[in-house]
DNA sequence: TTTGACCTTCCAACGATGGGAAGGTGCAGA
DNA sequence: TCTGCACCTTCCCATCGTTGGAAGGTCAAA
């Protein structure tokens, strides 16, 4: 399979697939006789997992070491789940960042017209 | 004022206030014979106002047209508001992603041991 | 043989920020 | 006056994840 197929099977680039590659979070593709990249289902299903793994917001660096403990038969599972909780922590941490600055920006929005006029309690509340 | 000072009065380090000017998102700051950039109370006040923006998630393109709209005395506060609702949609977005991601990794977490064992719903889940 | 779709590597960009090098300036103390 | 130190200047590089393009090689079908 070429990594054309690869990508669309996985879900992850043909790009990104190389690049992916180049920072070693998914293992050197074998080559044919040319030089092209050849994937096996196995190669897919990595890639399909760290493509899940990026859709749960994991950095590429914790993908990394989720795809070592996966490919590690003899893992154990408090490792996986420390990693999980950290990143479940950081996105709970930003989720609380970004609700207080929607929080704070509808509460200025809410006072102010909108329309024709130049006074503006958003670009108040910015200047204070 | 030195930059120095500006920074520590506004809460924009001295390398982003050189940033911010280099990118056309504060005006440039007046020079001493020496080549210092020299800063106003002004000046201060606009840095200020750029950090709070900054603060509450817009992108500097966004705060850009902020610091446009709040030194032209003249705007139509509408335009404030519709910039202000867009970013509050945005971060709304974001925020639901996040979410999403968070409680799915939770719910993967509650099923996982944890302990010594190989077996891992969340390296499990992230294979499907 | 030509064409078009694929593949290769390498280099650059985004956005916001930080780090550091190499060199000039300002001011206080000896 | 000299020295030292804290500050300033510009310039380039790094981060993180991803995308884009250029220049060139390969493959298969018409």
């Amino acid at each position: 399979m070429n990594i054309g197929q690869a990508a669309e099977r996985s879900g992850v680039s043909a790009k990104l697939i190389r690049h992916y590659e180049s920072i070693g979070v998914v293992p050197k593709a074998g080559r044919s006789d040319a030089g092209y990249r050849i994937y096996t289902e196995n190669d897919v299903h990595i890639l399909s997992f760290v493509r899940r793994a990026r859709d749960l917001g994991f950095s590429m660096k914790e993908i990394k070491k989720l795809v070592g403990l996966w490919r590690n038969k003899s893992r154990a599972s408090a490792e996986v789940k420390t990693l999980a909780l950290q990143h479940v922590k950081a996105l709970d941490q930003k989720i609380a960042q970004l609700e207080a600055m929607s929080k704070s920006l509808k509460q200025l929005a809410r006072n102010c017209h909108g329309d024709g006029r130049p006074e503006c309690p958003i670009l108040d509340g910015l200047s204070e």
